[in-house]
RNA sequence: GGGCGAAUAGCUCAGCUGGCUAGAGCACCUGCCUUACAAGCAGGGGGUCACAGGUUCGAGCCCUGUUUCGCCCA
């Protein structure tokens, strides 16, 4: 017997690392031709130098739920693996790396920085792909890509050409965000805007020609050295004869002229606004309409130059206060304001976002938008949730260029060459022998491409595109992106456009939105504040499956989940539940000396219809059967008679039928939340609170515990189905453990339940035992009977006909209640002194001797009382009401009279009751 | 400034097509080591559904406005 089932509690310890060793050797990760249309997902690549984080293991825990899924559904299911290049983060940290040994990147040269950065990427690879195996992702390994592999370049240098062919793809001297820090231009979306509290200082320029001065607000004194003119708006009234003056430029020797543009606003600042075209996106606009000179006043590291005359050579931040300084000094600073304004900052390492004049290469983005957009209208592309239909259109309306070259090394470079003869530029899949002009003198461009600009070909390239292979062609397009919604316009968008423009297709059927992981306090989580747990000590910690489970059972669809390792706790405790009714059951199984068939082969996935078809309600035990084998692939362990299911079989058969259909369903509609709630609460509350329990005293009678056993076995079976998307590994485990059972859980059947849940009336039967039972806990726990009491209780029923049926459960009851014995009676005396209830048209008894505290009784009563009349109050002014009657639909108003009948009935009772304690 | 979203128990959230006597988990209180499980079981308390109007026989849900919070874009 396996060691595992000696525990007091469930351990995960390498149980988990077992099993996946085990899946990825057998084979089962790899997809297998099935049913319907084939169910793929590409894996959004975490970076391949990075560690996995908490959102990885949200979102990575919902895509390995959804394949889990449908590869037990029996469709052919894809989970491609794959890692990204990241390039400005690897740079960095490759820089670093050199840096700490005392060499220079740039002295080093890109030969010796690439090789660096390969050592570090193959170093780094198996950190993450570890660590999503840990996780438990079934990811088909055998095509697992990298952003940066050679199928992945000839894939990116293909679309740069075409692009490029198409005039999409150009190069221009443009105003690009640049990041001083990274030396590097990076695009418009990764500039994260943050609230800084600065200053609004009002310089005044004097006129050339003497006669006195105006005055311009900045944010950002220092550009100053690269104004190029002045602009007041030409319909001010009140300035535009100012037009075509010239201003002296302090601190310079130079003059500028007043040009008339419609970006000064009259009503804002002073009404003179400084030009500043190679410094200031909206001055770079002006400059254009008037053919203003762009002068840079900084090197790109933000340390200004030449035109800045004395303060050459100083950094920006410095400059800043010095040009303040002397312009106070010669009076020149009319005043300075606090002002509030957003500063753009780089999101991969914070540095205030420098605009710079510089060349670098574009997409134009607005032919590509136009099918994006259509997608998603014409829902062959769904959001969900669809709240965020709204921002990507947006986006996409207003959609800007994207500045695609990047001044990194790690990457894949540009494939374009610079004839140094003739300065053509050829633009080639290879590189090109010599130019057109005859000369051989070619110079790569030097750059690399943002690390976005291959990830936006997630979907195809790592299928083998621009190959026509037969993955291509059988997997794309692929069925659901699963992401955080703060890449929308990063990925999303733009993954969207690049299949449509490559491929003509969507890229995916739909997008499925995490949300994000936050702290208890609902903080980002974020290494600064270190308030990002390790998900790897988790998982060591609590297992895989708790934190999976936790996880999804913690996000609505798309909703921010606020995490603390508290909430791991739940996961971890019905492991450990999940656990213990498995021993339980096996325990009394191996007692039993049950022998179970096993298949020689395991049923293969798909749905395994647990209602239609099935005789559940005239032939029982024959639908019994045929459920197991479909599950087990094996014939029952004994031949069950129709009247071996007792009520609680029938009713936790009917149970789990209801629990199949409603699972199916929240997956269909990506409630994973809800299908994981849905079996954890049927497993917990209904299989290990009322079955498992009413069924103890079958399981210690060797006569009657086989048929119990058998129902149990089943019922254990079909939740580790029902459960194994959420938790793969314990399930897996345990089905291992149950005599029946061959094959892998992974790769078995999913429980489907078409029809209405069979068993109806044991439904409504058990339904009232539990009220009963209810009743009498609520009972003995208000009139504090001592636990060990264990006492009787009389169940009162209005008509004859009512005695035979409860008469049958008393047992039961009395198991569920621990009582001595139920008795039913009909007319007959009052038991009093009596603890009394009601449960539906049954009068609940508690007789009790010891019965003094007649007063409590009577106060419990009374506020019995007083709530049932508020609702009979309620339920008459409705039915008093014509209008209600007359407009509400029949089933509404039947439901109000039935109500009201019912509580006049239990009111009627309950009083009488009262005057029976004698007062 | 523009757009989107949210507001329901102490906390996190369900509540889908208006029919509700508003639910769950966690937390809290009480009792229990009941031979699967104290990582457990049983019982209980707790809500002006943000506010103000409106539509309707009927509003947590629909409409209008207000307030507060969050996110995105500029």
């Amino acid at each position: 017997m396996n060691d595992v089932r000696q525990l007091a509690q469930y351990s995960p310890q390498g149980l988990e690392e077992k099993w996946y060793a085990r899946w990825e050797a057998e084979g089962l990760f790899a997809p297998r031709t099935g049913a319907g249309a084939p169910f793929v997902i590409t894996l959004p690549p975490p970076n391949v130098t990075g560690i996995l984080h908490m959102g990885h293991c949200l979102g990575n825990s919902i895509q390995d739920t959804l394949i889990r899924y449908y590869r037990m559904l029996g469709r052919e299911t894809l989970w491609v693996p794959g890692t990204d290049h990241a390039s400005i983060a690897t740079e960095q940290v490759v820089s670093r790396q050199l840096r700490d040994e005392g060499i220079d990147k740039r002295a080093a040269g890109r030969a010796v920085f690439l090789e660096r950065a390969w050592a570090w990427k193959e170093q780094t690879h198996g950190r993450i792909t570890k660590q999503l195996r840990r996780l438990g992702c079934s990811l088909d390994w055998s095509r697992e890509a990298f952003t940066m592999d050679d199928a992945r370049n000839r894939a990116v240098v293909r679309c740069f050409v075409d692009l490029y062919a198409k005039g999409l793809v150009f190069r221009d001297l443009y105003l690009v965000n640049w990041c001083p820090h990274c030396l590097t231009a990076i695009s418009d979306d990764e500039v994260e805007y943050q609230e800084h509290q600065g200053s609004m200082w009002h310089i005044r320029y004097p006129f050339a020609d003497g006669g006195g001065d105006l005055t311009v607000a900045t944010t950002r004194p220092e550009t100053m050295f690269g104004d190029t003119a002045v602009a007041v708006n030409p319909d001010d009234p009140e300035r535009r004869h100012l037009i075509g003056r010239r201003v002296r430029l302090p601190l310079t020797d130079r003059t500028i002229p007043i040009v008339g543009d419609p970006h000064a606003d009259p009503e804002k600042g002073t009404g003179f606004v400084k030009i500043t075209p190679a410094h200031d996106p909206n001055d770079f606009l002006v400059g254009k309409r008037h053919d203003l000179p762009q002068v840079v006043c900084m090197d790109p590291r933000g340390v200004m130059n030449e035109h800045a005359g004395e303060f050459a050579g100083l950094d920006r931040a410095e400059a800043r206060r010095r040009v303040v300084a002397a312009l106070s000094g010669q009076g020149l600073l009319a005043k300075v304001d606090p002002h509030v304004h957003q500063v753009g900052h780089h999101d991969r390492c914070g540095t205030v976002i420098e605009p710079y004049l510089s060349k670098q290469w574009f997409l134009r983005m607005e032919e590509l938008a136009g099918p994006a957009i259509q997608a998603v209208e014409s829902g062959a592309v769904t959001l969900l949730p669809d709240r965020w239909v709204g921002v990507y259109h947006n986006w996409l309306g207003n959609i800007r260029d994207w500045c695609i070259s990047r001044q990194l090394w790690w990457g894949h470079r540009l494939p374009v060459w610079y004839c140094q003869d003739c300065s053509a530029e050829i633009v080639a899949l290879e590189p090109p022998a010599r130019c057109q002009c005859g000369s051989a003198r070619l110079e790569q461009d030097p750059d690399v491409l943002d690390t976005w600009f291959s990830s936006w070909l997630w979907t195809f390239s790592p299928l083998g595109w621009p190959e026509r292979t037969a993955d291509l062609a059988r997997y794309h397009p692929t069925s659901v992106l699963v992401t955080a919604a703060d890449i929308i316009f990063f990925w999303v968008a733009r993954m969207i456009m690049a299949s449509y423009e490559f491929l003509g297709e969507p890229p995916f059927r739909e997008v499925l939105f995490t949300g994000i992981v936050r702290d208890a306090e609902g903080r980002k989580m974020s290494k600064s504040l270190g308030n990002s747990p390790d998900p790897i000590d988790l998982i060591d910690t609590y297992g895989a499956d708790a934190l999976r489970c936790s996880l999804v059972m913690l996000t609505p669809t798309g909703a921010d989940i606020f995490f603390s390792e508290a909430s791991l706790e739940v996961g971890r405790n019905f492991c450990n539940k999940i656990f213990q009714a498995t021993k339980l059951v096996l325990g009394v199984w191996d007692e039993s000396g049950l022998a179970a068939p096993r298949a020689g082969v395991a049923p293969p996935p798909g749905p395994i219809e647990l209602v239609a078809d099935r005789p559940w309600e005239t032939a029982p035990a024959a639908a019994f059967a045929a459920v197991w084998r479909a599950t087990f692939g094996a014939e029952p362990p004994l031949v069950l008679r129709d009247a071996d299911l007792q009520l609680e079989d029938r009713w936790i058969l009917g149970r789990l039928c209801a629990t199949a259909r409603e699972c199916n369903e929240h997956y269909a509609r990506r409630r994973l939340n809800d299908a994981a709630y849905g079996a954890f609460n049927f497993f917990r509350h209904e299989l290990c609170d009322w079955y498992l329990e009413a069924i103890k005293p079958r399981l210690r009678d060797e006569r009657l515990r086989g048929p119990a056993l058998s129902v149990a076995i089943l019922e254990l079976a079909l939740s580790y189905k029902l459960l194994h998307p959420v938790m793969p590994f314990i399930t897996e485990e345990l089905w291992s453990w149950l005599p029946p059972a061959s094959g892998r859980l992974m790769v078995s059947g999913y429980p489907d339940a078409t029809g209405a849940p069979p068993f109806a009336g044991a439904q409504a039967a058990f339904g009232e035992v539990m009220t009963i039972t209810g009743v009498l806990r609520n009972l003995r726990s208000e009139l504090g009977v001592a636990p060990g009491r264990r006492g009787r209780a009389v169940l009162r029923v209005p008509s004859s006909e009512r005695v035979a049926p409860l008469g049958a459960v008393t047992d039961l009851i009395a198991l569920l209640v621990k009582l001595e014995s139920v008795t039913v009676e009909c007319g007959g005396d009052v038991p009093r002194p009596a603890g009394v209830g009601i449960a539906g048209d049954v009068e609940v008894f508690l007789p009790m001797a010891g019965l003094v505290d007649l007063d409590k009784e009577r106060e419990r009563l009374g506020k019995e009382l007083a709530k049932l009349s508020g609702w009979i109050a309620g339920c008459r002014a409705k039915l008093a009401n014509a209008n209600f009657v007359a407009n509400a639909p029949a089933d509404v108003v039947q439901k109000q009279k039935d109500l009201l009948a019912e509580n006049e009935a239990k009111v009627a009772t309950l009083q009488e009751r009262l005057r029976g304690l004698g007062n």
